[in-house]
DNA sequence: ACAGGGATGTTATAACATATCAATCCCGAA
DNA sequence: TTCGGGATTGATATGTTATAACATCCCTGT
């Protein structure tokens, strides 16, 4: 299940790459890929982990791309509304996507250690809550599913 | 107000029966359940629905029980633990446990209308996720589930 | 009496997020 | 060309959620 976990990768590549993907679906969707915008998804993959809004702030400030908390929450709420980036609720931090602006419903492992964060995918509607959910006449919009723990590079060294 | 999954109930008794277990449940572990925590308990089972930190302030402010901060995010604080109330991190809010302290891996359905909230279980681990993770050698230690739409009583009036 | 732990009171501040309005830029219509 | 509108960015202020730090009180075992 397409997580890109917890596992050593060409990151260079791999950054690269979902810039590309990012640029090409914008274009595509006709989105306003600018420079803040493109610089904050940028941070996030290179982090490849949970970013506070004030963390990703204090970064494009480095590069005079703003320093007032709109910047960055415009700049995270676009990724978000375009697919490319997902908010962490159990955070209050956000998270490059890796699937590149396709439709789909994340499911998140999130590592308490050092923040990094898997991405897989649910069929949650489809399972037990979905059928809690019909059988309650509860119309589900969006779900949230995060699994805390540790990941196995942090759970050797650090009790 | 609304729900225990949405549906009428006699809810003076709800609450009057779920704070006697909740109290049978303290004195078994040997938990101080004090009158604010009391208080705070059942603050949120009258309500059944998700509560702001400062809402739940502001009722307790009302009966003379603190007025800062700290009280009711340490009355909270001994909720959770004590398995006695759940964070609904999508909305940081708070909602009491209508399971009486019993070790569970809750799922909600939260309501964008009305805020009520909906406790389910999932077997998540167990699922396609606990899979993924397993995989990846992850180690789940606490998983957050949460489906946000609009009950039937939010679906019909308002848009 | 007195030490220690748990609970609470109090002050202050950290961390996360948004409202509002002004300035700018770009593009298409007149 | 000029105008106007929409989108983006800049800037100030403020709202909301959460915790640190330290003082006090009270109960309990010695």
């Amino acid at each position: 299940m397409a997580a890109i976990g917890f596992c050593a990768h060409d990151h260079t590549a791999c950054v690269a790459e979902m810039m590309a993907h990012a640029e090409a679906h914008c274009a595509a969707e006709g989105l306003n890929f600018t420079p803040v915008r493109q610089r904050a998804l940028e941070i996030l993959l290179r982090e490849h982990r949970a970013l506070g809004a004030y963390d990703l702030l204090a970064q494009l400030a480095e590069d005079g791309l703003g320093s007032q908390p709109p910047v960055a929450y415009r700049a995270l709420d676009f990724l978000v509304k375009a697919g490319l980036a997902h908010k962490i609720e159990a955070l209050n931090a956000y998270v490059a996507c890796v699937h590149s602006g396709a439709e789909h419903t994340p499911a998140f492992l999130i590592c308490r250690g050092c923040r990094a964060v898997a991405e897989a995918d649910t069929a949650l509607t489809s399972g037990r809550l979905g059928e809690a959910a019909a059988a309650a006449g509860f119309h589900i919009e969006r779900t949230v599913v995060e699994a805390q723990g540790l990941c196995p590079a942090c759970q050797g060294p650090a009790p």
